[in-house]
Formats: C-alpha cells, sequence, structure tokens
DNA sequence: GCAGCCTTGTTTTTT
DNA sequence: ACAAGGCTGC
C-alpha cells in the first residue's frame, strides 16, 4: 500500500475502511441514511487508483445525473491530489446515459441505427396511441397511459413484446400484447428508443453477445453501483453481465430507503445479493453523522415494523436535539400557516438561513396551500418539480426540430412541429401525409418533400409542408456535415445503408428521398437571415474525469460538427418563426421566449463543457436530464419537493406535512393484493422523510383536508404512532381557541369541528372519517362487488353513494383503471366469484 | 384551422 | 378546486 492511499483512507472509520479497501471480488456495502457513503465510495475509488488501477477500468453507475455528478466531481477531487496525471478517468454514468452510450456504440450489433433518438415519456404516449390505433383498440378500451405502463413494466423485466404475446391469456392482457408489437413497430419505424428500451436492449445485448460482452467486461474490470436497491431487472442483469467474468463488483445502497418499487425496482436485488455472490464481502455502515439522537430513534422506530428489510442499528455521536414537533391542525391552511410561522421563527430567532430548510409532501397537489402561505408571509421557497422546465411545450417544440435534424425518421417529432409556429398545415393535412407516407413506405418527412404529388392535399398546406421539408434539410446540410452531399441520393430504399469510413454503417443517408431538392434547400438558407456570432467558448472546461466515450461518441452522421448545438438552436428558432410567433402580445408569449432563451443558454453551458460535442450527444444528455439536477442550492429559499425528491438530500430542518392515514401511507395503497409491500414502501418514504432532517423536524397533520374538492376528516398517519412518545412534542392547535383575526381561519372564528368529529385527547386528537351511510349502499352493488361493464370489462366496485335517487358507482377496471359511473345509465351485472 | 367550452381525472416519476 | 385534453362550433 502506497502512502498516498493511506492518506486517502485518512478520516475513514473502521467499517467505511473496511469497504474503502476491499478492491477486489463482490462487496456489498448496507449503507444507512446518512452514514457517508458518497464519502466512502469516493475514497474507494480513489483508493482503487493510487493502488494502480487505471481509472478507465473503472465504472461507477447512479441513479440520478445529480449523483453522478457528485461522484464524479467528489472523485475528481481526490485523484487531483494524486501523484498520478491522469488524462482519462473513471466512467461515472447513470444507468440510462451508459446504456445510450453503449447502444450507440454497439448499434448495428442491436440492428439500431445509431442516430436513434431517444423518446421521453410524452413521446411515448403518442407512440402507444398510434399502436393503439393500429392494433384497432379505441382509448376508451384501454386508457394509453395504463397499457404504456404496462409495456413498461414488461421491458424492465426483459419481456420482449413477443415473449408478452406468448404468454398473455388474459383478454386484457392478449390487448396490451397486440399494442406492444405495434408500439415497437413504430418505434423502430420512428428510429426511437425509449428510456427503457436503453436499458431493456443493453441487457439484452450483453446476454446475448458474448463478444460484446467480453469487451466490455475487459473494459470495465471494476463495476460500482450505487442505489442498488433501487435497480430493477434489467439493470440487475446489465450489472451480472458486466461484471460475471471478474466479479469485481460493489453495491452500495439501503433497503430501508427503497421507495421505487412502483416502478419495477426489484428490492431482492439487493436483499439477496450474496445469494448472488456467495463469497461477498458485507460492509454495514450504520454511524450516522447526519441526524440528532432524537430524530434517530423516531427513524429506527419506525423503521423497524418492517418485515422486508435487513436489520441496521443506526446510532450517533451528534447530540440529543430538540424533540419532534407534532403539529395537529384544524385543516390545510392552519397547517401552512402555522408551519410557516415556524420556519419563521427558526429564521428570524436562530438565524437559519431559509436554504436550510425544507418541505417535504407525499403528493405534489399539497404545495399550493403552502405556496399561499408562504408568499403571503414573504418567505422565499422554490419547488423542486420533476419537468417543469424541460416539460415546457417551446422547449419540447424547440428540441423536437433539433431531433428531426439528426433523425429525419422521427416522425414523432415531425407531427409535433410541422405546424408550431401555425403554417396552416392541420390535422387533416397531417393525416393526409401520413396516409401517403404509409401507402409509398415513406418517412414523414419524405412525404413532406414531395407534398405536391400528395392528391386531396391542399395547395397552401402541400407548399407549406414542402417549405418546412426544406427548411430541415437546409439545417440539416448546415449542422450535420456528413449529412452533406450524402442525403442528395438517387439510390433505391435497399441501399441506404451505406457503410461508412468507420466501418459502421451510415444511417445518415437513411432518409433518403429521390425527390430530394438540393437546390430548395439551398435556395431556403440563402433567404433566411443569417444568425448573429454567437459568442461560444471553446476549449477549457474539460474535465479529466470526463470518459472515453463521452470525448469520442458520435454517431457515424455527426463527426466533426464544429457549430455550437447554442447557435444551431438560435438559427431553429428565428428561422422557424417560433419567435416571431411570440412577438405577439400577452405575458404568456414573454415568458415563452424567455424560456427558449434560458434553452439557449443552457445549450451554451453544453458548448462550453463538451468542445466538440455533437448535437447528437447534446440531445442525448438533455433527454436523459430532467430539473431536479438544476435544482440551486445557493438560492437562499426554503426547498418544497415531495418525499421522492428527497432522498439524497439533507436539510437542518425539515417539515412533513399531510402526516395522515390515506396520504402516507397513500389511499392507494389501501386494499389491492400486495398491500402489505406497499404499506413497506410507504413507510419507507416516511423514514426518508425523516432522516432528511439534521436537527429540527416538524411533524404536522390536518384534521380536515380538503382534496378534490371534498373536505374531508383525517385521521392521523399510523406511522405516526410507530414514533415512541418521547420523541415527539405535540401541539394540538384544534383544541386551543385561537384569537379573533387569526389567519389561517376565515373570519376569525375559532374552530368548530363539523359533525361526525371527535376531538380526542391532545397528542392523538382522533378523527372519525365518515362512517359510510346504509342508504349508499346498494342491495346487488356494493364495496368489492366484481362487475361487468359492456365496454370496460371486469372491475372491482371501489365506492357508492347515492345522488338524487340514483347511485354512483366508482368502479376499478382491468383495462380502464378507475371510472365513475351512474347507475341507471351504465349496465353493470354483477359477475359471481 | 383555431378558440373557447366541457369533460375528465387527480401518487410517487431518478431516466 | 382545478388543470389539461378532447370536442364542437365558428
Amino acid at each position: 500500500m502506497s502512502v498516498d492511499a493511506n492518506e486517502i483512507l485518512q478520516g475513514l472509520t473502521t467499517p467505511q475502511r473496511d469497504a474503502a479497501t476491499h478492491i477486489d471480488g463482490p462487496l456489498l456495502v448496507l449503507a444507512g441514511a446518512g452514514s457517508g457513503k458518497t464519502r466512502t465510495i469516493t475514497r474507494r475509488i480513489a483508493y482503487m487508483v493510487a493502488n494502480g488501477i487505471p481509472p478507465w477500468n473503472i465504472l461507477a453507475v447512479t441513479f440520478t445525473n445529480k449523483a453522478a455528478g457528485e461522484m464524479r466531481h467528489r472523485t475528481m477531487e481526490l485523484l487531483h491530489a494524486l501523484p498520478q496525471r491522469l488524462s482519462r478517468g473513471v466512467t461515472v454514468a447513470t444507468f440510462h446515459s451508459l446504456c445510450a452510450r453503449l447502444l450507440r456504440e454497439y448499434a448495428t450489433v442491436m440492428g439500431l441505427a445509431p442516430n436513434f433518438n431517444i423518446m421521453d415519456t410524452s413521446d411515448q404516449l403518442k407512440v402507444v396511441k398510434q399502436a393503439m390505433e393500429k392494433a384497432g383498440l379505441s382509448p376508451d378500451s384501454m386508457k394509453p397511459d395504463r397499457v404504456l405502463s404496462a409495456i413498461s413494466d414488461a421491458k424492465s423485466k426483459l419481456k420482449s413484446a413477443e415473449a408478452f404475446s406468448k404468454t398473455a391469456t388474459m383478454f386484457n392482457d392478449r390487448n396490451i400484447a397486440r399494442v406492444y408489437m405495434a408500439y415497437e413497430q413504430l418505434m423502430n419505424e420512428n428510429k426511437g428508443v425509449d428510456f427503457d428500451d436503453l436499458l431493456f436492449k443493453t441487457a439484452v445485448m450483453l446476454r446475448d453477445h458474448a463478444d460484446v460482452r467480453k469487451q466490455l467486461q475487459d473494459r470495465f474490470r471494476y463495476i460500482l453501483i450505487d442505489e442498488y436497491q433501487d435497480t430493477n431487472h434489467a439493470q440487475f442483469v446489465i450489472a451480472h453481465m458486466l461484471a460475471m467474468s471478474h466479479k469485481n463488483i460493489c453495491v452500495t445502497g439501503d433497503p430501508d430507503q427503497s421507495i421505487y418499487g412502483w416502478r419495477g425496482a426489484n428490492l431482492s436485488n439487493i436483499m439477496e445479493f450474496e445469494q448472488f455472490f456467495p463469497n461477498a464481502r458485507v460492509v454495514l455502515l450504520e454511524q450516522n453523522y447526519r441526524s440528532t439522537k432524537i430524530i434517530l430513534k423516531a427513524a429506527s422506530a419506525l423503521i423497524s415494523n418492517n418485515i422486508a428489510r435487513k436489520n441496521k442499528d443506526l446510532w450517533t455521536d451528534n447530540e440529543t436535539g430538540p424533540k419532534i414537533l407534532h403539529l395537529v391542525c384544524a385543516d390545510e391552511h392552519q397547517e401552512a400557516h402555522e408551519l410557516v410561522k415556524r420556519l419563521k421563527e427558526f429564521h428570524d430567532q436562530q438565524q437559519i438561513g431559509w436554504e436550510n430548510m425544507a418541505i417535504m409532501y407525499r403528493i405534489n397537489a399539497m404545495t399550493r396551500v403552502l405556496e399561499d402561505a408562504l408568499m403571503k408571509s414573504s418567505v422565499p421557497y422554490q419547488i423542486i418539480r420533476g419537468t417543469e422546465f424541460y416539460g415546457r411545450k417551446e422547449v419540447k417544440d424547440v428540441i423536437a426540430y433539433l431531433r428531426l435534424i439528426t433523425t429525419p425518421e422521427d416522425n414523432i417529432s415531425l407531427e409535433r412541429v410541422i405546424n408550431v409556429p401555425p403554417r396552416s398545415i392541420g390535422q387533416a393535412s397531417v393525416a393526409r401525409l401520413s396516409g401517403y407516407a404509409n401507402e409509398h413506405h415513406l418517412t414523414l418527412m419524405a412525404a413532406c418533400r414531395r407534398a405536391d404529388a400528395i392528391d386531396g392535399l391542399p395547395k397552401r398546406a402541400a407548399e407549406a409542408c414542402r417549405r418546412f421539408a426544406a427548411m430541415i434539410d437546409s439545417w440539416r446540410n448546415r449542422f450535420v456535415p456528413s449529412a452533406a452531399g450524402v442525403t442528395i441520393p438517387t439510390a433505391p430504399p435497399e441501399e441506404e445503408f451505406a457503410e461508412s469510413e468507420s466501418g459502421m454503417f451510415d444511417f445518415s443517408s437513411a432518409d433518403a428521398d429521390p425527390l430530394f431538392d438540393p437546390a430548395l434547400a439551398a435556395d431556403f438558407s440563402a433567404q433566411a437571415p443569417e444568425v448573429s456570432d454567437f459568442d461560444a467558448e471553446n476549449g477549457g472546461g474539460q474535465s479529466d474525469m470526463k470518459d472515453e466515450y463521452q470525448q469520442s461518441a458520435t454517431a457515424p452522421g455527426n463527426r466533426g460538427s464544429s457549430i455550437p448545438v447554442a447557435e444551431m438552436m438560435e438559427t431553429i428558432i428565428e428561422q422557424s418563426g417560433m419567435k416571431l410567433m411570440d412577438s405577439g402580445s400577452g405575458e404568456d408569449d414573454e415568458q415563452r421566449n424567455a424560456n427558449m432563451l434560458e434553452l439557449v443558454n443552457v445549450a451554451a453551458e453544453f458548448d462550453r463543457q463538451n468542445p466538440g460535442g455533437t448535437l447528437q450527444d447534446y440531445l442525448t444528455q438533455v433527454t436523459l436530464v430532467s430539473d431536479t439536477d438544476r435544482m440551486k442550492d445557493q438560492n437562499a429559499a426554503v426547498t418544497l419537493m415531495t418525499l421522492h425528491a428527497a432522498k439524497g438530500l439533507e436539510f437542518p430542518v425539515v417539515a412533513m406535512v399531510g402526516m395522515e392515514d390515506g396520504l402516507i401511507p397513500h389511499q392507494r395503497m389501501f386494499g389491492g393484493n400486495a398491500a402489505e409491500m406497499n404499506i413497506e414502501e410507504e413507510r419507507r418514504l416516511a423514514f426518508v422523510g425523516i432522516t432528511r432532517a439534521m436537527k429540527h423536524l416538524i411533524l404536522s397533520r390536518a384534521a380536515y383536508r380538503t382534496m378534490m374538492g371534498r373536505s374531508e376528516a383525517k385521521n392521523p398517519s399510523r406511522f405516526l404512532d410507530e414514533i415512541p412518545d418521547d420523541c415527539l412534542e405535540v401541539v394540538d392547535l384544534t383544541v386551543l381557541q385561537r384569537p379573533a383575526g387569526s389567519p389561517g381561519f376565515r373570519d376569525g372564528a375559532s374552530y368548530h369541528p363539523p359533525r361526525g368529529y371527535t376531538s380526542a385527547a391532545p397528542g392523538h386528537a382522533a378523527a372519525r372519517s365518515v362512517q359510510e351511510s346504509p342508504a349508499s349502499s346498494n342491495t346487488r352493488f356494493r364495496r368489492g362487488t366484481l362487475v361487468r361493464h359492456a365496454k370496460f370489462g371486469i372491475g372491482r366496485v371501489e365506492g357508492i353513494d347515492e345522488v338524487g335517487g340514483d347511485y354512483r358507482v366508482e368502479v376499478n377496471f382491468q383495462g380502464s383503471g378507475r371510472r365513475t359511473l351512474m347507475l341507471s345509465f351504465a349496465k353493470l351485472e354483477t359477475v359471481d366469484g
């Protein structure tokens, strides 16, 4: 062991050191919340490099870009301290970004176009709808998003459309199978790959292609996977395929923080790691450096109610700290108001900065009241929401244009922007176009180029289509250098896949169309206003940690592009008319222009950090990035987020609102077959929330909460009962008379609980939920009754109440989900059994 | 082809 | 209560 290696290990506890120095062979690090996991694994990587392992043989996989960024950063800092000057770094990637790169590299092995586009959820939904249409299924029979999640679920279990079809016996599954088949075909035609495909296809590639597997095993001789409790089956297979030859696999995680089961995460991957690798070393990190003794005690007590876990005894040397405040409020307005009041006290009296406080909740819908209260008290805040920015229409539109440039086969993107800004190409025209394309086996793009030849397409629309195509082609010629000259084909489709100099198939000319008119494209370029100079900084900013493919990974069609992406984007925004479109009036338009400008700025940042980065690289990155990754922590603002979004973060002050049965655990977890398992996941969610807190924790709940327009009595969360009493200080505001004029209650009137509400002893004021009145059940249909509907099929009654002589029945249908029906209209039959 | 109305649904969402 | 998406009328 070298001197440097010793220095690297400095300050680590014995278990942390055990983990950091175990290099060869399987290793499972069970890292409790706040146990210094990231610190341990970054030291481990540095230790490996210090001991002579080439960094490019090391692969670290995380789940979020944020986690990857942090790990990259912290590892880089350590490696910089090393005497070796390393030119190439460790590969730090998310599962999805790793797979995207591998699939581009080995595209031909999987029969993929290297210029495939990554389809996001909204693209997927469009494809599903088209697939359902193709399969002859109306959107009434099945909800598209349900079908999508079924497909996604299948893919995450490595079940192909064919395999799915073979095992589908139920009526519903057979329909899904048909859609799945059509969906896959459409994805292929569009040269699209969805999020699940990235994992699926990589796993299949590693499984079925020994040569590729061997190459990658040799490249990634040491593998580290973070948050292993959140891996799904596909990810499990990828990890195992990569590690099966050398078995140098280190996985870290915490079964108690597995909160993505609903997304296909398989807890048994981590629970049974030792069965898959019998000689695995297991290290427990149980010392917590984050929270007070009280907070930790509460968290431990709560989570000990779970059966499916690996026992850990979290402990800390930190101070005991104040008790957890359990705030019982009359309703959500009071809850928000009282909470903000207390946060203000922390800020004003204890000089705790706003950035050190977070409010967490189970569902996004709870933000509104909180926002109101924060705004009224002039407390700065920021909300973390998944797709706030990239989900915006105008942002997606710009991205769609870019995608169309790299991948003209992407009909989904084309349909998205062909009439943005309005070009008088309406739905009917697109349908015509689409029909023609199908008939002649063309892409929509190709159909646009020969729009004049399409019967029934209005002159105006045809002209607009032709101009649209010319516009895209001109951009493509300019922005994708190798496409120029190749794109003007006379070759029949069979010869589209010309072999390029790189030895890979060049798909850049796959959109070959005999009617492509270079003159028209050139003409368009000439007319278009020249874009002003864009001062993109080139050079600098390249980090050592950048791995080998990030520098070289370019689809064959994109090599050597030197135009910064930001500049392309500006061109597009101007020449497409999207900018003009917004020059009209109104604040909305201004906001949209600002968003597009922001997008350009973010792209400029990409250009700076990735000199030589291609448009393709940019698009790959941008689709795999969420807003959470852009969360600014320098803002002096209270952070609002869901409990899910909170994982991995910590704050001195944490408030969890809505601690009520029905919210945590969530209503949807009740009933159903896997209810018990789901309750455990909900408990883990609460555990994650509690363990985010360093010093102060507030748990609040409301006796009445307005949800979906109805005020409902709420029982305290069962999880509150699982927290030892001596950890809690209960403040019950429902039994206190508030002074007149106090905000939070209209007119300052004192609070009168509605009928049916009983206020019990302070601490656990139990609100009884309103009992189902006898009148609201029906002799034939009651909760739990299995029913059949002519259109929606089989379902189970989840609720029934009387409405003006009729009955309103809520039924959860197998295919199409929850529906509310009026008994007199819906022809419901009971199903026995 | 587009605007306003009405129906619909409303857990979480690393990618 | 409220937003988003689909549908109808201009």
